[in-house]
DNA sequence: CGGAACGTTGAGATTCGTCAATCGGTGTGG
DNA sequence: CCACACCGATTGACGAATCTCAACGTTCCG
């Protein structure tokens, strides 16, 4: 295990990017901000290209993600693995280990990422006093689960390009949801497996897809740079539509 | 909407199925019980091949499957749809809905099915008193996206059979659990074509997979009665571990 | 009887995977 | 500095998986 100790500065970004994030969603009162702020937990850091949670691990945290992207999987005994969801700082990767301890996925870390470990049980003791922000915290994991249909929408629906197209779509407002990306540009360091990984292509597959967008005047791509050139194609084409992210309010 | 009166016995059943889904999973006392047991609704019948939930409708309850088989299906704007989810009885369709009132999907009736709608102020009110029954609630929408994300390996890592066979795998333990299935056998009021929408293939690619099946002797399959032939070799195409469905205790 | 829904079959086109080779950039040891 | 290894991106060739279109069979029902 690769740890070091965090600079705060960090920490307390990720943790206002979260508190940030489910104040769109639904209004937080100051006692809620404070119990979330409040929350303790380790700082580790995770070179890229480790799991940040083994497949099937057994937790007692859940991690959120301070710094570095991050992607949950699923894989078949010794088989290859697919992605099923893409995290961004500000995220918390596995809340839902806290009421499903023994998890069916791993967390793989795409680039070097800075994570903050949460005990169960300062969670739990949330929950046990604070109705409306457990309500919002499921929310989180039930957010998880509407991108999980909108891939699976996808997956099943959509041709290759457009099916790319989506997953950059997505993954564009995310990052830019988090001032990571803007100006239609944003940096996405995942390999070409690794995004085959996540849209259920082969490597070469993936390859000609980019190079199909390439060709199309949709976008550029290199070195794991990317710039989407127009917009409203590129969304046409994904038949991309941000609802399912859930990034306006709405009482819970 | 068609609407009769339901008779008791499939409305008490289907919430003695919930309540045992839930015991499965961790003991709920007495008095949580009793809360569950309290909850009222609207019991309505729907026929097969309407829409239980509309696609994307904005709900002020959640919806619990009483008898029949259900599907949630998620679709581009005038494009085809896609399942996500079968729902046996038993199961709560739209929990989620509580904490995600502008639903991102619809729910299909491929049979006749009976259902309760309980509002969500009552479900809100439980979960203002009884945190831990709310980290149970809670619990089963996780499964629901463990659910997906084995849907989404399958779509994206397996083979046309081996996608049917673990979809044939998945109905048969969830039916056997509430006592719809057994000895290997099982009605499955689902055309072709909407087995095709749940596994991402078209009409006639499906039929040909069952062939597949069929002759390879894993399963008999005609008129909406599936019979699994060979249940070991069946479960290994499917590379099939029923874990995800969290059929055993674990403390929320 | 006629129509509708579902299942089945055949043929041909397209998408996608696999295998193998190459290219370019980067880092390392000498 | 060079030689080499390695990784990721790219290309070509070929075969397998899957889709589409069209036709036909069967069953059920008005």
């Amino acid at each position: 295990m690769n740890e070091r100790r965090a600079p705060r500065a960090d920490e307390a970004a990720g943790m206002a990017a979260f508190i940030r994030k489910l104040s769109r969603r639904d209004d937080l009162s100051p006692e809620e901000v404070k119990a979330i702020e409040a929350l303790k937990g380790r700082v580790r850091d995770v070179r890229a290209g480790d799991d940040i949670v083994g497949l099937r691990a057994r937790v007692d945290h859940s991690t959120l993600l301070l710094s570095g992207l991050a992607g949950r999987y699923s894989a078949f005994r010794n088989g290859p693995r697919q992605f099923t969801e893409i995290s961004v700082p500000g995220d918390f990767i596995d809340l839902h280990g806290l009421v499903m301890k023994q998890l069916d996925h791993g967390v793989f870390a795409f680039s070097d990422c800075r994570i903050l470990e949460v005990p169960h049980a300062d969670l739990r003791g949330l929950t046990e006093i604070y109705p409306h922000l457990t309500r919002l915290f499921w929310l989180e994991t039930v957010i998880d689960a509407a991108i999980h249909r909108q891939w699976l929408l996808s997956m099943g629906r959509q041709n290759g390009p457009a099916r790319l197209a989506r997953l950059v779509c997505e993954l564009y407002v995310r990052l830019e949801t988090v001032a990571l990306a803007y100006d239609r540009r944003m940096d996405l360091p995942m390999t070409q497996q690794q995004i085959g990984e996540a849209l259920g292509f082969s490597a070469v597959h993936t390859n000609r897809t980019i190079q199909a967008l390439r060709e199309q005047r949709l976008l550029a791509w290199r070195d794991q740079e990317v710039e989407i050139l127009d917009w409203p194609a590129l969304t046409d084409l994904a038949e991309f539509d941000a609802t399912y992210l859930r990034l306006s309010k709405d009482p819970v």
